[in-house]
DNA sequence: TGACGACATCACAATATTCAAATATCGTGT
DNA sequence: ACACGATATTTGAATATTGTGATGTCGTCA
């Protein structure tokens, strides 16, 4: 039972509704529905600077949305499986939409373009 | 040349995340979400100030989450139906969320008890 | 018309967010 | 151990967002 005037599923909803209020960070979400990427991916693929890319994906794992994992000197960031039921709905259905009609014209090219023979390297 | 990154998806989607990403804005939303409410509802099922619902209110309107009708003194607001595809699945995804179990407790129950037998009276 | 209630907006201080450049950290190869 | 590349964090200044109280606007009813 609910106790608090707040209940716990809008806290967390509204906590993953404001990292992906911002532009930049919904692009990296959107790259990121397509699969498993490395952080110099979202630097060339958004054009950001290396500060601001980290950061970003900073305040994404911070609110839960991406998980990071390393693999030697890179670090490859995730979607994160969502806990609670709203925020498990949001999240799909986002990914749905990005996956779907690719909402993000040249940002996945110039991914592609850098993912290329041997990425990251 | 402007690298025009950004498409109308994202762009939008993130405005509509940004008016989403604030406790007090979420709890209007999931009020909404059972129906249309005058602002005089969200004061007291929200304990909010006047000035700060009016605000808030304001700020999801002004992101195309809200619409508004005057009917006599008062001023009832609903959702606004969604234009951009990625927004509109991402709305109806909430909606139903908070239509199902009722994630607002408390919120909910003081609505109700103010909407007695002649609300905003 | 004037008074009143509902709602919107303004003004202000507090707090938070933004970005880029500088600096720090961590893993790898030498 | 050292140097280097990849990533993270800190810094500081500009900007944005927050909530509150005061004021403004609009509609209603007398």
């Amino acid at each position: 039972m609910p106790v608090a005037a707040t209940s716990l599923d809008v806290r967390s909803a509204s906590r993953l509704f404001k990292a992906l209020g911002d532009e930049t960070r919904l692009r990296i979400v959107a790259l990121l529905s397509h699969g498993e990427l490395c952080v110099c991916h979202f630097e060339s693929a958004l054009g950001l600077t290396q500060s601001n890319t980290s950061r970003q994906l900073g305040v994404l794992k911070n609110a839960g949305v991406v998980e990071a994992r390393r693999d030697g000197s890179w670090v490859y960031y995730r979607l994160a499986p969502q806990m609670e039921e709203v925020c498990k709905a949001q999240l799909e259905a986002l990914v749905a939409a990005f996956a779907k009609r690719d909402a993000l014209g040249e940002d996945v090219e110039r991914l592609l373009k850098s993912l290329g023979p041997n990425a990251c390297k």
